[in-house]
DNA sequence: CCGTGATCATCT
DNA sequence: AGATGATCACGG
């Protein structure tokens, strides 16, 4: 990987690494240990990252910071953030109680050449089943420089929760399949939602059902509610009441 | 344009 | 306050 120069150099020459990839999911795992207790702005100093004010306008900052620091691909790869590895990784926003603040975005949905498509299979499962889990400290009042990261959780689906997932996941391709995107709303899935996903309202994508019609719909992604991190990172971090 | 990284802005 | 629907930036 590219080494860079950050911008002072009053003291010395600082010369950062790029991490490279992990080659294990220990390395990995370790790697994430050692941003724990950092800042955003620590961390994005050492790899030569300027600092936005707020997030308005770099929706994906905090996550694309930290994929760098953990040597994470960086495109639109459909599929695992470390492939060879099997691991997704996933920042997670989280308020002063220490829960998340916002759903987590999964993956687009597709819209084409899904009749038959398998739980076992998809894109969905492929990028639950192992997912590192980077808490990051989220309050709009703390400056995002001053944001500290968190302990990493290392998590695959327990028996129950992926009986949930996948049983969601059927029931919205169902509806998909037979054409009907567009009567899915957020209110429906117990865990794992159907939400926008595009740049605009005004996006529209070819669709097919299962007899080859085509419609123009809005793009929409799954997502996994709140409530459903929140148990995730409870069952492993326990905070007093 | 599309999929990744997500959070924003508004309504209930 | 919490959730839903809408939106922003970037790389390919």
């Amino acid at each position: 990987m590219a080494s860079q120069v950050t911008g002072n150099e009053t003291d010395q020459v600082l010369v950062q690494e790029r991490p490279a990839p992990p080659a294990t999911k220990e390395e990995l795992l370790y790697n994430a240990c050692s941003l724990a207790g950092k800042t955003l702005g620590q961390v994005a100093h050492q790899l030569g990252i300027s600092i936005p004010e707020n997030l308005q306008h770099k929706k994906g900052w905090q996550g694309q910071l930290i994929e760098k620091a953990l040597g994470g691909i960086n495109s639109t790869f459909a599929g695992p953030d470390f492939p060879e590895l099997g691991i997704e990784l996933k920042t997670i926003p989280l308020d002063h109680r220490g829960l998340p603040k916002e759903s987590t975005y999964i993956c687009a949905i597709e819209l084409s050449d899904i009749y038959g498509q398998l739980w076992e299979t998809s894109l969905v499962y492929n990028k639950l089943k192992q997912v590192l889990w980077v808490p990051v400290e989220s309050e709009q009042s703390i400056p995002v420089a001053k944001r500290h990261i968190g302990m990493p959780l290392l998590w695959s689906p327990n028996l129950k929760q992926e009986q949930l997932l996948k049983t969601d996941w059927e029931e919205h391709m169902e509806k998909i399949s037979l054409g009907r995107i567009a009567d899915i709303t957020a209110h429906m899935g117990n865990i794992l939602q159907v939400r926008p996903k595009a740049a605009s309202g005004k996006i529209r994508r070819k669709g097919s059902n299962e007899e080859g019609e085509t419609k123009d719909t809005l793009p929409r992604g799954f997502y996994l509610r709140p409530s459903f991190t929140s148990e995730i990172l409870t069952q492993h971090f326990i905070h007093p009441a």
